[in-house]
DNA sequence: CTCAATCGAGTAAACCTTTACCCGAACCGC
DNA sequence: GCGGTTCGGGTAAAGGTTTACTCGATTGAG
């Protein structure tokens, strides 16, 4: 009894079914430090073993365990993604861009959505914080910032977009609205508009206050006097842009062109222009800004000014490789197109 | 020389930085197994204890490291999530549902999207397997079934919609199109209509297969005939919707209502008729079928018959759950609402 | 020809948990 | 009061990889 075979304990007697990399080391006769550093392409493997070895990892169509390799190495290779809604339409096109980038670099994405409540917020940043997320980009609107103390007090790098706190481990994505949104007052001016509106955002946010400042900047440049009046504030939802948009139709003298904040502003003032009667853009210009994809599905397609999501994602994929890379760079400037 | 102390080798002299379960332990005054148990609520242990570990816990704001937690409980606690395209409106919605019903039930998700192009599912399938999800859904036009055995061969459960392989570990979500189409007929029908066409998706594709079908069956219980020269084959595009809407209306006699198979569809006929004048629904009722949140902005509010993504993605994490939680339950039907 | 240096591959520790097994204490019935 | 259960907590192995260290072999110089 007291000398009994020390038999197996949690794994099964045949172990035929697992696939290690003790079974490619086995069936290559070659110790396993040699199979991983085979697989991690380190250059003192001679090239017959490593030939060898890579026939049997095909072979078995073995696959590395990325669990183990991240406990031991330390490296999650996983990156987060807070957004603030996915059905938003101006995420999906950013989720996609980070997607593709993250995993041409060996990285998954962790996606988390916080519809706006605090609370889902504080869940995805203990999700993120779990699963050791490497780095996480926080494209929402509307930041709580001392919730993400969590990350940062945990040297996680992080990555906003235009405002944060200037920590060191947060890079910030300054996107320079001014340059599109000049582009389409330029526009309107040149087709002659010289009464232009403006329907900003929630001017709580940031982004929508850096847009209305672009606008009134471009204006200024342009030429044309922004009238006040014609500063309204909406909220970034369609139903902000025909509320904004029903104001400005009602006003004794209406404006030619109207531009928004954002494009979903846009399609309320398409929507209010077509209540009250008012071709588009005959009677009334109007240009939104984003350029999701939705725009072209709008009667009529709506004149949009681009920022392309795409080279968002990237550079805040590039930004947080930097920082977990070791290539610390501060800041980042995010120019648009 | 020979008798050193064995010096710790990999993990810095100074741990005070690392909190893992061991510190929590040591803080507690119990062992590192109390901690886990307490952790995974293991009803064993003393209500004392716990009370203290879990004080421990809050107070260093420690999280267990889910990779050493998979790696040793075999479970990864990942699903993956198989799209076509993260910017195609109709799968943000089914993203954000699936991702709210996974987190909610402790696991986290891993998307990728396939772009309609083999290669990527290849690299979609590597990256499932290499993370170890426990269940993928597949929630693709078009299944490159090939591609998927390297999935089955390793037993991760599949969920798939409307058509899959029949094979242990593969779920299949049948989604009853039939019960909203007809709903969406009878409301036509209600209105007087008597000459509904139908717009079908790419043919190829089963699920358009079946709201073609779907529609047939309708059409004739509704009493209404249904004439060949009024189905034509779409291709899920706007540009496809458009086209099909130009035959349709160039026809000698149109129809009075268009039923289209998916909502993209009915937003190209819905350009098609206002560039040939018609007034919708006035001189022709447009109906969709998806309810992406985009009909509520096209001018006018697209009519569509729902079909809940949320409960599409609900039912696929729930049979997901089915397989890897131990209750075998084979197939799956969904029904509409 | 010998010794040192170099190079490449193998051994084993470490990463952080979960959990099977063990063991001591408390408690029960006789 | 004693043997047998029961109960709860501790010890240590296991999970699959990376990598520091070791060691043998090969090579080059003297």
């Amino acid at each position: 009894m007291t000398d009994s075979v020390p038999k197996p304990k949690r794994r099964s007697a045949q172990n035929s079914e697992r696939v290690d990399i003790h079974t490619v080391a086995r069936l290559a006769n070659v110790s396993i430090a040699t199979v991983s550093r085979t697989i991690n392409h380190i250059p003192t493997v001679n090239p017959r073993m490593a030939k060898r070895v890579w026939q049997v990892i095909k072979e078995l169509n073995y696959f590395p365990n990325s669990q183990a390799r991240s406990l031991v190495s330390g490296r999650s290779r996983l990156l987060g993604l807070i957004v603030s809604e996915i059905t938003n339409p101006f995420f999906p096109e950013l989720i996609q861009g980070f997607e593709d980038i993250a995993v041409e670099h060996g990285y998954e994405i962790l996606i988390g959505s916080t519809n706006y409540e605090p609370e889902r917020m504080k869940r995805c940043i203990r999700r993120m914080v779990e699963r050791k997320a490497e780095g996480v980009a926080v494209m929402t609107f509307g930041i709580e910032e001392p919730l993400l103390d969590q990350l940062a007090d945990r040297k996680v790098p992080l990555v906003f977009v235009d405002v944060g706190p200037e920590r060191p481990g947060i890079s910030l994505l300054h996107v320079d609205y001014h340059h599109g949104i000049r582009q389409g007052v330029q526009h309107l001016a040149a087709l002659g508009h010289r009464d232009i509106a403006f329907i900003t955002g929630p001017l709580k946010l940031h982004s929508a206050q850096s847009r209305l400042a672009a606008f009134q900047r471009a204006v200024q440049e342009c030429g044309i006097v922004a009238d006040k009046e014609r500063i309204i504030e909406g909220d970034h939802t369609m139903e902000g842009g025909m509320a904004a948009a029903e104001k400005l139709l009602d006003s004794v003298k209406r404006p030619t062109a109207v531009m928004c904040s954002n494009d979903v502003t846009a399609i309320g003032v398409l929507h209010e222009a077509y209540r009250a009667g008012l071709r588009v853009p005959d009677d009334l210009s109007v240009i939104g800004f984003d350029n999701i994809h939705i725009t072209q599905m709008t009667i009529p397609p709506l004149t949009t000014i681009q920022m392309s999501c795409f080279e968002l994602a990237k550079a805040a994929v590039l930004a947080l490789r930097a920082h977990v890379e070791g290539t610390p760079e501060p800041k980042r400037e995010y120019p648009i197109e």
